[in-house]
DNA sequence: CAGTCATATGACTGGGGAGTCATAGGAGTC
DNA sequence: GACTCCTATGACTCCCCAGTCATATGACTG
């Protein structure tokens, strides 16, 4: 945690350290990130830097953690009856928007779940699950009620899904050639028709591989159950 | 590419070398990687690493690229005639093999993909674009089969697969905590069921993503149907 | 004014790391 | 033995970086 000097910060000087921290870690990966890079960009001595901030990992996981509450509040909690499309539209809706609105701080999240950054959302944090098990209990939830197949194990699935949203935009800007500064200032880019059918095609997919095949429960529930992301072995 | 004097090398020194470099790739991020480690481990002075490689980057990229053929070479090309699912399996169940036998290079191309990795494979070279090839190949050849459904756009389908598959390794190596130094001795880790499990359950997923609903041709077939995404983006 | 407390500062330390270079074998050739 | 390649070597240079510390500013207190 910051040290508490820095939330006794003027809101203007605050906002210029995070809007620092948001360009480098979103440029560069947590091992690459310089804090010299840092503080020069907010106009700060490294000194103060240090009387902000326990250290690196500590600036790192304070702008990780309020881009991933930024990023749920977005979203919203779907509602206990929503459908598992209804859910995975939300999601990916929320994805975009939230790229449209901060493309920034979406680079960074996407980052911090790469090998080189440390696991702030792998274990030790709440918010870790967040996402993921949001995907993972709406998945659960599917397969009770027979919306979805439970033959396969929700962990995979959610992985799954995680791991094609989250690399959505990158394919869009690839593909429509929308190049990264470019995206940051025109907020409509994820507004045009092709890339609301890339949207649609995504969900109609990855619903459709999650699909139930009408028979609850049928198969065996067995091996899937009872075993999201931590639990292993024994089966 | 690697200086003359490398391959002049007798057979022992040169692979001692190779070695150390999959060592320490396979252990570590690139920009962790480090060249005094690597000469360390090989028994090879410093002064002599750059007589036979250009940089820390010409080692990397020659170590790579043997691993990516090697790995394209153990999975052949797919008969024309496979059927989509076939074609799934043979790339899942090459990762397997390839892992079996080389735990370390496994995770060497697994780092490979990481946004701290130069890109070697990005655009100009093999494993990522042959990876799509196939995919691209085999929706085009089951959409017209009627076996997968052509409501949704090939290259969006092949984009999704591909990013899924490429991303299986690092996700088993997450989920099940095989660190990849750990990886270089225990062999036997792909053999678990669970991760066999994972690749299952992944297969049937994307199978399941792209089937054809029995109706071939038609369009608005099924399941993701009644909430075209893109309308609602009209805030 | 004197004192105290929170905040600012940037030169400095210690630790790597990539890449270089002067020097030293060693193996053939005449 | 002398000359020439090719190969080895590790100390060395230059650079960057995370984190520290002695010192300074300034506001508020009495």
């Amino acid at each position: 945690m910051p040290h508490p000097t820095f939330f006794n910060l003027p809101e203007e000087k605050r906002s210029r350290i995070e809007e620092a921290l948001k360009d480098e870690f979103a440029a560069r990966t947590y091992t690459q990130a310089s804090v010299d890079r840092i503080t020069a960009a907010a106009g700060v001595s490294k000194g103060s830097f240090y009387q902000y901030f326990v250290d690196k990992l500590d600036a790192y996981t304070h702008l990780v953690r309020g881009l991933m509450s930024a990023r749920i509040d977005l979203a919203g909690t779907p509602p206990p009856e929503a459908t598992f499309e209804e859910v995975l539209t939300a999601i990916v809706l929320g994805s975009h928007d939230f790229h449209r609105r901060d493309p920034r701080g979406w680079a960074v999240l996407a980052r911090s779940l790469s090998d080189d950054a440390p696991a702030i959302l792998d274990s030790d944090e709440a918010l870790s699950e967040d996402i993921r098990q949001w995907t993972t209990t709406a998945i659960a939830a599917g397969q009770a009620t027979g919306e979805l197949r439970d033959d396969v194990d929700p962990g995979t699935a959610a992985w799954m899904i995680e791991r094609v949203l989250l690399g959505v935009p990158h394919y869009v800007m690839a593909r429509f050639g929308i190049a990264p500064d470019h995206a940051a200032t025109t907020g409509s880019a994820f507004d045009q028709p092709e890339i609301a059918a890339v949207a649609r095609d995504l969900v109609a997919m990855l619903v459709a591989a999650l699909a139930g095949n009408g028979t609850p429960g049928r198969r065996d529930a067995g091996t899937a159950q009872g075993t999201p992301l931590g639990a292993q072995n024994s089966d």
